[in-house]
RNA sequence: GUGAACGUAGCUCAGCUGGUGGUAGCACCGGGUUGUGGCCUCGGAGGUCGUGGGUUCAAGUCCCAUCGUUCACCCCA
């Protein structure tokens, strides 16, 4: 028979590396807790529109990226905000409190060729503060991004820009066009292209002969109107007071269509050339696009889980190791069958003590199962064959010190746990 | 969608200008210890060399195709 393996771009997540999950899952609860950020868990199916009308019908994830069961207009999530922001509004969050802080994990979806960092199906930790238009709220969303990246021992920078508002960036959108026609010569193809399509992407492409042609671009940041610039340095100010270092990056772009204003990316070098681990930004229009109160602010940031595992592996450090579920409390070696019988339900006692308690039934050597024992770290054995069960008592063997005790069955289960923890 | 590299045991890999698949390491199973794990030691099991063609007396090795994987581009977390 041939194997079947799994489907190109998605991985299995396996037992020897749960815990590198678990870790992060569980650091990330606990700062949003802090944070006063509430937990929503969201469907991964949604009806096409809400994608099409929030991303942006022309950007490359909806264009090109998204699983979608086409007859019935239903597609697996590409990204998290969207979904969140479809509950907000279903369910009128913003009459129960003015401020939403929500956050959401779990799988997103997108039809990418897979590469190092980068599958079909990955892990997204989002976070998104809806309601609040204060700059102190964009600082304070980034801070505890840095918060998290601290907790779990990570080093990754912030970098952060602003893309304007529906007042400011079309007219810098018109002289940028402008200013990269008359140096299109030494614009390469994807550029030429971007120019007419998406020119702000031009401003981050790769190419050397590109970046020197946009050095001197006209800036987003010295085509912001009053208010926008007002914004964006009240973020830096409160981004100095928490004390979160930053770098202003004039070339930072967005491929989804709806962000505004405060947009920001904490990148690694770490990870080749998936420089991102989490990115976000303000969305002052989206939540009334998707039929929500008007002029409702909102920003967040999606965190790449896969990429946060892979910089956990690349930046290991000895101390910041996570630690498995433990081994076994006990392991219980029955040597034959009537062993086993008297054994199993002694076993089951000790995991209704709660008590991890592990035995087989395979009816092997003692060395073996000694062996198996040890494999699961057990502290204790508890070794019963015929002699044993003759004289009502078993061998109990500290696994770490080697030491050897008597165990009288009839003191019961109870008294073995009391014994062994 | 485009480009490149790579597919040998569960994993990591040797295998030279074509000449019998490796006492290889880790892991697994068993013995050394009549009933005691880790260390040691001896043994065992495990492979259609991704698949299909071709060249050749002879292909893991060379050629073509195909599938898969990886990395990069595009794009993005």
């Amino acid at each position: 028979m041939l194997k079947i393996k799994a489907i190109n771009g998605v991985k299995d997540i396996l037992p020897a590396e749960i815990m590198y999950w678990q870790k992060i899952e569980k650091t990330a609860c606990d700062i949003f807790r802090r944070f006063g950020i509430h937990e929503i868990r969201l469907p991964i199916l949604e009806k096409t529109e809400l994608f099409t009308r929030s991303i942006g019908e022309t950007t490359d994830i909806v264009e090109k990226e998204m699983y979608t069961f086409v007859d019935k207009k239903i597609t697996m999530r590409p990204e998290i905000t969207a979904s969140l922001l479809r509950a907000y509004v279903e369910h009128s969050l913003h009459l129960q409190q003015p401020v939403q802080r929500l956050f959401s994990i779990g799988p997103v979806f997108r039809h990418e060729r897979p590469q190092k960092g980068r599958q079909r199906q990955f892990h997204q930790i989002d976070v998104e503060i809806i309601g609040a238009h204060e700059p102190q709220v964009d600082a304070e969303l980034m801070a505890m991004g840095q918060m998290l990246f601290n907790a779990l021992s990570l080093d990754v920078r912030l970098e952060i820009n602003s893309l304007g508002c529906p007042a400011c960036r079309p007219g810098f959108r018109n002289k940028l066009i402008a200013y990269l026609q008359a140096c299109s010569d030494s614009l390469c193809d994807d550029c030429k292209r971007r120019t007419a399509k998406n020119p702000l992407r031009a401003l981050d492409c790769k190419k050397q002969g590109c970046k020197a042609a946009v050095e001197h671009a006209p800036s987003i940041l010295d085509n912001l109107c009053s208010a926008c610039e007002e914004h964006f340095s009240a973020v830096q100010q409160q981004l100095d007071l928490f004390e979160v270092s930053y770098n202003v990056n004039r070339f930072m772009v967005r491929g989804l269509d709806y962000y505004n204003r405060t947009t920001f990316e904490f990148l690694t070098a770490d990870l080749g050339a998936q420089a991102a681990v989490a990115a976000g930004g303000r969305y002052d229009g989206l939540v009334e696009q998707l039929g929500g109160p008007k002029k409702t602010p909102g920003i967040g940031f999606a965190l790449g889980m896969e990429r946060l595992f892979l910089l956990m592996q690349q930046q290991k450090k000895q101390q910041d190791q996570p630690k498995g579920q433990g081994g076994a409390d006990i392991f219980l070696a029955a040597l034959g069958e009537q062993a086993i019988r008297f054994a199993s339900p002694l076993v089951h006692q000790l995991r209704h003590l709660g008590l991890q308690a592990v035995m087989d039934y395979s009816n092997r050597s003692l060395k073996a199962q000694m062996k198996q024992a040890g494999r699961c770290h057990a502290d204790f054995t508890l070794i019963i064959g015929e002699q044993e069960i003759e004289q009502g008592r078993g061998i109990l063997r500290n696994m770490n010190t080697q030491e050897q005790t008597e165990f009288s069955f009839n003191r019961g289960a109870a008294a073995l746990a009391e014994v062994i923890t």
